[in-house]
DNA sequence: CGTAGGGTTGACAGCTTTCAAGAAGTGTGG
DNA sequence: CCACACTTCTTGAAAGCTGTCAACCCTACG
């Protein structure tokens, strides 16, 4: 069952890991006796700003990254590049690989990361050989459906700052997700990028961290974001029609 | 392995069918000698304007519309409806049911509908037994994920018209592949459920319905929509910063 | 040292939102 | 069958926010 990878991949395979590692990844107890669990897995080590794979591909392998951070994109038919999303340590990149279509989606590192890469041929079998596997493969897929409702959400605040805001609520959460403060954001990716997340304009981008700074729910250096007050976060983020009235004062403020 | 319906179930159930129906439905060869074919599976009827299921409720069972349409929505903070997408024949509700989440959105009936009810147990059951069947999950969930990128797409667009524009464009796409023309589209959903999918005032979607009517791409009596010009209508679909030229001359002439 | 890309800020035009009112369609009960 | 109430849809006008264009600062890098 045991496939050797095509060449395209093995020339830029970084080393091998377990299957017990993918596991632990996915949240699961590292059972090391369970079936499967030496099972070798490729891994691909990607450099800042290089592309996993292209929209429109051959979906061969779908990957779980292990290190770094990489950007969904997808690009318009007038060349537009519209960011689907981000994914960081834990997550799964190119599901289609499991129904064989072809990839509807590009990802790119947005810092040098790295990434277990599942095989197509393997991840059938080890989904029908590992349960526990199959059921981490599911719950990801729900997870992804959900953060798809939560897209919307951003997408629904008509206010620059509120859907900034709800940018950073969701990320800060997804941080506490993996164990770590939630305070400190660290951001792995333009305001450009932003901008497109959330189909805004790169300036408003600009703009509306202004005015959440100036409100004093967070703090900005450079790409360093410290949410200073969390209730004003949430509560700039809670306001779905129109602006906060304090977030309007402070805009007053400066003019 | 059969399992007993609950009550709350069983008081609204339609009558049962078989799991050979549920094959069909989602697009597969019916082969009633397979294994599970006879399998029976549970209907319901539900009302215009009832709800399936309820955010944030137990998801006791998945569902595959078997005729008419549905809504998915989901509460903001501020009790704001948000509609996330729209579900017809062969689309399945109700995901959360295969990882025992509670459901992420609700989801309510445009028309009188059917279901199949999809019993959580029998999925994990029927997922096994039938490999078939396990194929077309996958393929749904990989078809929804996807669709999220044409939410962002959707979203992504500044101009209203051009919102609504793919809109059409991707419900016609829907239209036709369930084998129907794709040039008539009978809206279900009323201005303001559309309005919420789009992200915008349900007053701005009639504005863009006159102007796309102004323009030529579509003729609009009431909530029948007839595609007059498919190439004009992807042409403005596919502009994704300001507006179509056309569309702006279209806007200056009525003022 | 010069260039390139990222980020910030200003000014103006343009589009959407909001508020408001009216028209048209739907359903119920007498 | 009609009248009434109710919802949906449409249209108008003003205010406000974002997009665009432009200039500028800063850092990284060759």
């Amino acid at each position: 069952m045991i496939v050797n990878p095509p060449a395209a991949l093995r020339s830029v395979a970084a080393g091998r890991d377990s299957f017990a590692a993918v596991m632990r990844l996915l949240g699961l107890p590292a059972d090391t006796s369970a079936q499967g669990a030496r099972w070798p897995v490729g891994c691909r080590r990607i450099r800042a700003l290089s592309p996993l794979f292209t929209e429109g591909a051959a979906a061969g392998a779908m990957y779980l990254v292990r290190a770094g951070t990489f950007k969904t994109v997808r690009v318009d038919a007038d060349g537009y590049e519209q960011v689907l999303g981000f994914a960081g340590r834990g997550e799964l990149l190119g599901h289609e690989t499991l129904v064989g279509l072809p990839h509807g989606s590009s990802a790119v590192a947005l810092e040098d990361s790295d990434v277990c890469v599942l095989l197509g041929p393997d991840l059938h079998a080890l989904r029908h050989a590992v349960p526990a596997f199959d059921s981490a493969l599911q719950r990801a897929f729900v997870h992804q459906l959900q953060h798809a409702g939560d897209m919307a959400e951003l997408m629904n605040a008509v206010a620059a700052e509120v859907r900034l805001a709800r940018f950073f609520v969701q990320e800060s959460a997804r941080m506490m997700a993996q164990g770590q403060s939630g305070r400190r954001l660290r951001l792995r990716m333009s305001r450009r990028d932003i901008a497109s997340y959330l189909g805004l304009a790169h300036e408003t981008i600009s703009r509306a961290l202004g005015v959440l700074s100036r409100l004093g729910c967070v703090t900005v250096h450079h790409r360093e974001i410290e949410i200073t007050d969390t209730q004003a976060l949430a509560a700039c983020a809670r306001c779905t029609r129109g602006r906060s009235p304090q977030a309007a004062e402070a805009v007053r403020l400066v003019a």
